[in-house]
RNA sequence: GCGGAUGUGGCGGAAUGGCAGACGCAUCAGACUCAAAAUCUGACGGUGGCGACAUCGUGCGGGUUCAAGUCCCGCCAUCCGCACCA
């Protein structure tokens, strides 16, 4: 009896062996591969065995690229900067400084427990003054390019965290970190340009290899529609209201018109009569909470006692407010056409508003209306000289017609809006500008960064809107740049997607001390070729960096446009019964005990056959046992044949070759978790095979080995030295194993015999078998089950014989 | 409301339109053992039958096809995303 399989170690062994000879170098010849983790931020609770799951898949994918002759760029790093960071730092009573390099601490080991090919020379932190130096220099880049500017407005504030927010961190009006139900609040904020980048966002996404489904979100956020803007004169006064309609064609249509209550017309519509009331009614919306306004969408609203005239026929409408209209997007102002909007139908039959139907349903108009006719599908009626027109074709064409006749132009709109920027907390990128009475917002010059965030006592945040930086005297008093004069700094920090937005830049040159990174090694190595990560970034980070990125290119300090080639979207991992992991819980499994028991390469393996890595999956500690028991079967079948010298028969040969195939298109393929149940498969067949012929060829455990190594580094070195192989099993001299087609193919196959499509007897014939003899054999093997006359033979070579009776 | 994903044994899951349930977990039986664990061998969708076998079976209802988990039409359920964007 051979030694048995012993985890402990043989991964102790290869650990120490990998440090000493680094099996990932960069020999300057070989084409670079870039497959980037998302980096986690340091939470205290460490990690659990979902975290585990993205990191296995990047590493079987890196080692996988490393045995196909790439230099794999594979590196980790932390993004410490934020509020998880400093709400932990909070609750547990220690200076954020401190528990996120002690938090750091313990996820670095924990990580290492993977036994990944990270490159820790390549280490990242975000709250690095040597990183964050970088961080600040874009924004003062985006200030000079007119892309990050100051405006005062009310914003998405959580009362909890006490810090206005993006809104891409508001979710369904809950902050998307503590679920604290979002409010308003009037404060002057630091906001990116995003907006400008809308139509690259959009367009671009088609040169991705993106999951569909973030593409889609990305697009739905970013929200581009076409349409028109359209002037109303208001009746008998100067002004002229401008709306935005995405259905020119329904002008005539219009019986109404409503403006936000925010709109900046709004208090001077109002009448003698009709001032208490729409002063009222614009005071009630300002105390109204998203959250109020998104759950309650019974129409309310007052109206003006001002008339619009209407454009194209001289109609009078009269002018209401409602908070249905957002203040935010297009002009804050609509025309309303109850007739063909859901939303105008609503309010119009509430208020007793006339409806006018313009686009004939089924050739004719509606006699009682119960509900608005929506689609652009129809005759024009009731809209003199377009009567007779198509509305699909109206629809495309108003916006020109109406720019020709001078009152209104052809436009765009986006849902997407400028992206929030200052955040009223500590633990963030100090804001690199200088408010001085003279010169205004000025950037802090380039050769001065980084701005050092002070240390502080007390950085609780102050709920009053402003950062407690704003108490530190002595650095908020300071000196303009520009004229010297007394001037006060900006005391807002960052978010936390400042540094993620661009870290995956800095890896490849993470210690240039005069560049975000070198053009040369940007040029080089980078933009990613592969990341992986959860879903949960969709239209936060993974939006906020291909912003960066464009706008870095824009600059020249990169060249390229877009940061992710592919992405890759792991499901979670879960609990019993679909239960989101959590402490508060207590499902919380920890891989610690799992490696101590099972080896570090059981667990990477489990995580795979867990399920498709695309979805969801629930975890269960006992299925662990059986990629537990593989490897020892795998381990036992290698020990007892390595010095057998057997020959390889036809049947090993056509094995061997048939496994290499297998393994490699469920790889390519990244179908994981039938790429583990493949090399049960294959591992239950050599048993099988050694047990008939006496053993199994040592070319076939070899190539099994090269495989394996990917998914189960540390057997996969054992094992290989143990067949006495050169080398490591991941250096580019040992690729990974090719198949020969020719030699796969079965010449023997056992096909089913089927009448009338019920499988009936299975019948064994050349797999190239004609049709005569096919059929022939199936007859003998049906023998007298079949009956009747017989209408059809139905014969696809190696598949399937089906006799059709009546 | 709109959009997307998912739905297969006791459980996780597998199936280029071609023998549904690979692979694994759990369970049961047997071998080994004084015994247990580990390991090995076998059984393992439902119903009927001692049995070879028959019959039903991939959320539900239709359809296309010699043949449907897979393709088409119409539903249902669960999860996720968006949600008054004019």
């Amino acid at each position: 009896m051979s030694t048995p399989y012993n985890h402990k170690e043989i991964e102790k062994k290869w650990r120490k062996h990998w440090e000493e000879h680094p099996i990932n170098v960069n020999d300057g010849k070989k084409p670079k591969y870039y497959c980037l983790d998302m980096f986690p931020y340091p939470s205290g609770s460490g990690l659990h065995v979902g975290h585990w799951r993205g990191y296995v898949i990047s590493d079987v994918w890196s080692r996988y690229k490393l045995k196909q002759g790439y230099y794999v760029i594979h590196p980790m790093g932390w993004d410490a900067f934020g509020l998880p960071a400093e709400n932990y730092a909070i609750k547990m009573g220690i200076h954020p400084s401190i528990s996120t390099a002690s938090n750091i601490a313990n996820i670095k080991r924990q990580i290492n427990e993977i036994a990944a090919i990270y490159d820790w020379d390549m280490e990242v932190n975000t709250t690095d003054p040597e990183f964050y130096k970088w961080t600040q220099w874009i924004f003062v880049k985006m200030f000079k390019a007119g892309l990050a500017y100051e405006k005062e407005m009310p914003i998405n504030w959580c009362p909890s965290c006490k810090t206005g927010l993006a809104n891409e961190e508001v979710v369904n009006g809950k902050c998307e970190r503590c679920g604290a139900e979002v409010t308003k609040k009037n404060l002057k904020q630091w906001m990116l340009k995003i907006t400008a980048y809308a139509d690259r966002l959009l367009a671009d996404l088609d040169k991705l290899d993106w999951p569909e489904k973030v593409k889609k979100m990305q697009s739905d956020w970013i929200g581009k529609s076409y349409g028109a803007e359209v002037d109303f004169p208001v009746d008998g006064a100067d002004e002229t209201i401008t709306v935005y309609t995405t259905r020119p064609d329904t002008l005539y249509g219009a019986t109404f018109m409503v403006l936000a209550p925010e709109h900046k017309l709004a208090k001077g519509l109002a009448t003698e009569e009709t001032r208490a009331a729409v002063e009222d009614y614009i005071f009630k919306s300002s105390m109204r909470s998203n959250v109020d306004r998104m759950q309650d969408k019974e129409k309310t609203g007052v109206f003006t006692g001002s008339y619009a005239v209407n454009p194209l026929n001289g109609a009078k409408i009269p002018i209401w407010l409602s908070d249905y209209v957002l203040a935010d997007y297009g002009t804050g102002a609509i025309m309303c056409v109850p007739a063909h909007d859901d939303r105008d139908f609503e309010f119009a039959t509430k208020f007793h508003i006339p409806i006018i139907q313009v686009i004939a349903k089924d050739g004719k108009e509606i006699e009682h209306m119960t509900e608005a006719y929506t689609e652009a599908a129809g005759t024009m009626i009731n809209s003199g000289e377009w009567n007779g027109m198509e509305s699909a074709v109206l629809k495309k064409e108003a916006p020109e017609m109406i720019e020709k006749m001078g009152f209104g132009r052809k436009t765009t709109n986006y849902k997407l809006r400028d992206w929030v920027f200052s955040r009223q907390r500590y633990w963030g990128e100090p804001i690199p500008i200088v408010h001085c009475e003279h010169c205004g917002a000025v950037p802090i010059p380039e050769d001065q960064l980084p701005l050092l965030l002070p240390e502080v006592e007390s950085y609780q945040p102050t709920g009053t809107g402003e950062s407690p930086l704003a108490d530190i005297d002595e650095w908020v008093n300071t000196t303009c740049p520009v004229c010297g004069a007394p001037a006060k700094r900006e005391t807002n920090t960052m978010p936390q997607w400042a540094g993620s937005s661009w870290y995956f830049l800095r890896y490849v040159d993470s210690k240039n001390p005069d560049a975000l990174v070198s053009r040369e090694k940007a040029d080089q190595y980078l933009p990613v070729d592969m990341y992986i990560g959860g879903v949960e970034h969709a239209v936060l980070h993974l939006l906020y960096s291909r912003f960066y990125t464009k706008f870095l290119c824009d600059i020249g300090a990169i060249d390229f446009d877009e940061p992710f080639q592919k992405l890759f979207n792991q499901g979670m991992i879960n609990g019993k019964n679909g239960i989101k992991m959590s402490k508060s819980k207590g499902n919380v499994v920890s891989p610690d005990d799992l490696v101590r028991d099972y080896g570090c390469d059981s667990l990477r393996m489990y995580e795979l056959f867990v399920g498709p890595p695309e979805l969801d999956a629930e975890w269960d500690d006992r299925g662990i046992d059986g990629v537990y028991r593989f490897l020892n079967r795998f381990w036992n079948l290698v020990m007892d044949n390595k010095d057998k010298d057997i020959a390889a028969t036809d049947e090993m040969i056509r094995v061997r070759n048939k496994m290499i195939y297998d393994i490699t298109t469920r790889l390519e393929a990244f179908s994981l978790n039938t790429v583990i149940s493949g090399f049960m498969e294959y591992n239950n067949k050599l048993i099988e095979i050694a047990k008939q012929s006496g053993g199994v060829d040592k070319q076939t455990l070899v190539d099994f080995v090269s495989m394996l190594a990917p998914f189960a580094p540390h057997i996969g070195e054992e094992l290989w030295e143990q067949l006495g192989q050169s080398g490591s099993v991941f250096d580019k001299e040992n690729p990974w194993p090719v198949y020969d087609e020719s030699k796969m193919a079965e010449t023997e196959v056992e096909i089913a015999v089927q009448i009338n499509g019920k499988t009936k007897a299975v019948v064994k014939i050349a797999k190239d078998a004609d049709k005569e003899n096919a059929i022939a054999a199936g007859k003998a093997a049906l023998g007298d089950k079949l009956a009747g006359t017989v209408v059809k033979e139905i014969y696809v070579p190696g598949r399937i014989i089906n006799i059709v009776v009546k």
